[in-house]
DNA sequence: TGAAATACTAGACGGTCGTATGACTTTTGT
DNA sequence: ACAAAAGTCATACGACCGTCTAGTATTTCA
């Protein structure tokens, strides 16, 4: 009973995934998942109505990803500063990929806020729950513009993977998460 | 001698400048271009041999005229924080399509780290000319770091202009360009 | 077991893409 | 005035796009 349906669906999701990533959505075709998964593209349709689904799907498997990451920053440590620590070490962690190809869910928003509403909606859902998880940490510190706070950090790791990108340069990435982490810990001492 | 010419081929560019940030390099046709200028499709291939040297043509107006933004900038003050401020306020008053659109150099560069090397090199063009003007602006404030500072200026702009049209809110699009505001204000402060 | 329901496949459709060509028209220089 | 050069145009190419459908295999369950 669709045991086989059910995975042809998810090894198209993981192809799309890593191609919307290094080619971005766009410039995906069903060509390019077909060759990778080996599912002919004329398939697709059974598993996906449209092109948009795909995304739909990939989106969910990415917040699922994200809220599993979240989930392993929160049992870092018991202090929120730590925890928000922890969370960038993931982008530096992935430094390679970052300064080849950018933030995976920030390009994706950059490339479909010249999309539909629909797709600008959809893959905004990963930022959404960053950032109220984000806005929770800073909470906890005991900041009253915890959802700013939030917005600023997501900002800034946003603005320094597109410069890492651009520029391809490593060395600002890793500065720049440096100092993101010297900004909360002067947060965390001005509230206590 | 080439007047009509010349006249069609800087149309051409316009017309892409315009839809290349509207709907991205990959998105605009060549259709899209003839649609608008009124140029059949065919043409094209007379005025550039490719697509990508359309884009060439197009960055190249786009660093002319951020150049004479710059000019701009530099005779507003003999003050170098104050003609930072000046930069900022390009963007903030170029708040509805920013929020709309994004920034016009960010989003084309994190569409084309996907593409080509060549590519991306072009599209870099403009923002080494911006680090660079940046750059001299902290040096004249006394800053030793004055290149990280540059770096860290044009990333929080370009981390600002991705979260306000991601969650398409003007609102801290103001509040964070405030915030650069005080920052560089701040570093100007530390350095007299 | 066998017919209905479900799962899956592959070929093909209409459309659009970027590019190229060859002919026509206008402008230029002598 | 008239060839050469520059500019303009319609048409078409091969490739690829996302989508659809007619058909085949497989599973389900009375």
């Amino acid at each position: 009973m669709g045991t086989k349906g059910e995975n042809n669906r998810t090894r198209i999701i993981e192809a799309a995934d890593q191609l919307f990533y290094k080619h971005g959505y766009n410039q995906t075709s069903f060509s390019d998942i077909a060759d990778i998964t080996g599912i002919p593209r004329g398939n697709f349709y059974y598993y996906f109505k449209t092109k948009d689904d795909i995304l739909a799907a990939v989106v969910e498997t990415r917040v699922k990803q994200y809220r599993e990451a979240l989930v392993t920053c929160d049992n870092a440590s018991d202090n929120p500063g730590k925890r928000l620590h922890a969370f960038l070490d993931i982008m530096a962690g992935s430094e390679d990929s970052v300064v080849d190809t950018g933030c995976p869910i920030g390009s994706l928003c950059v490339e479909l806020a010249k999309d539909t509403e629909a797709l600008q909606t959809k893959s905004r859902e990963v930022f959404v729950l960053l950032r109220d998880w984000m806005s929770r940490q800073f909470e906890e510190i005991g900041l009253v513009d915890a959802n700013d706070k939030a917005m600023d950090l997501l900002s800034r790791m946003q603005g320094t993977a597109l410069m890492a990108c651009t520029f391809k340069d490593s060395a600002y990435l890793h500065r720049s998460v440096g100092d993101l982490k010297n900004w909360i810990n002067n947060l965390v001492l001005s509230e206590s």
